[in-house]
DNA sequence: AGCTTGACGTCAAACGCTTGATAGTCATGA
DNA sequence: TCATGACTATCAAGCGTTTGACGTCAAGCT
């Protein structure tokens, strides 16, 4: 099996992924907002509308893990549940002005980490990162 | 703050992460082991004899995560706490025959998920995305 | 020696998520 | 028209983890 399993890419993925996340944590705290927050308010912005069941699968969690933060977000009134035109029991999920301005100021801090790394990558390795990295997640989502 | 938000370098991370994850889950599943499991073993493996502690501070969980695997993986016999020569309050951990023999047949699926991956981009971009990782991992850690 | 500091391990409580099960709503076809 | 099926949302229970606090132990300092 080898005593260099640690240099595997996948090791070097988990890693990356492990302190990216853990400095977006960090830089969110300060605005009372967790990454998970961050992620469903970004979401619903890029698609307003959608079911909490449809957002659950694009973010490839459950359902419940969606309807426990929508929970939280609406309680702090910067998301909105709305009645589905057609289907009435199901809820269109809205961002609020609230919401939306929590999202600027979240995303202020998000885009400087994001720029942060593209600037220490350079553009062209940060593009070549980013097809790479598309290429594993292709690769394995069908193995 | 712009819809492409989509694009960036940290979700293409994420999304690849996630992908690599669920497909390790789901193949260590009929082992009866979970990918923490394993993260555990190989670690142990690779540098026997480290405290639960430290283990902790190297995978990035707190010491109670650790301690709730180590209390199962040694309730399965495939590792086992060994007292600290100079600190008794300290346990060394070491991985028991079994333990090796279990690490042996789950890497065999890692490597094998692995090496898909490193086929499907081929031998010099797989050395390009480790090069590239690494680099946002040391750009993240002193940020 | 006595005391403080730092580190490890563990207990208890709180939090978040997953799994499983239940009820409500609309579309499709007999 | 009505029954079946698919999908949504929600509740309840279980599991794993984090957070906070406590007791223990070795090393360093006064």
């Amino acid at each position: 099996m080898g005593l260099g399993a640690l240099d595997r890419v996948t090791w070097a993925l988990r890693r990356a992924e492990l302190a990216v996340q853990t400095l977006k944590e960090q830089r969110l705290r300060p605005l009372g907002m967790a990454a998970a927050h961050y992620t469903l308010l970004i979401s619903v912005h890029s698609e307003p509308g959608l079911a909490g069941a449809e957002l659950a699968r694009r973010l490839n969690v459950t359902p419940q893990a969606v309807a426990s933060l929508v929970t939280r977000l609406e309680g702090r009134g910067q998301l909105e549940r709305r009645e589905h035109p057609r289907h009435r029991h199901v809820q269109e999920l809205h961002l609020t002005d609230a919401g939306r301005e929590a999202l600027r100021a979240a995303d202020q801090v998000i885009a400087d980490i994001e720029r942060h790394i593209t600037e220490g990558l350079g553009p062209e390795e940060s593009a070549q990162l980013l097809t790479l990295l598309d290429h594993v997640s292709k690769t394995v989502r069908n193995a």
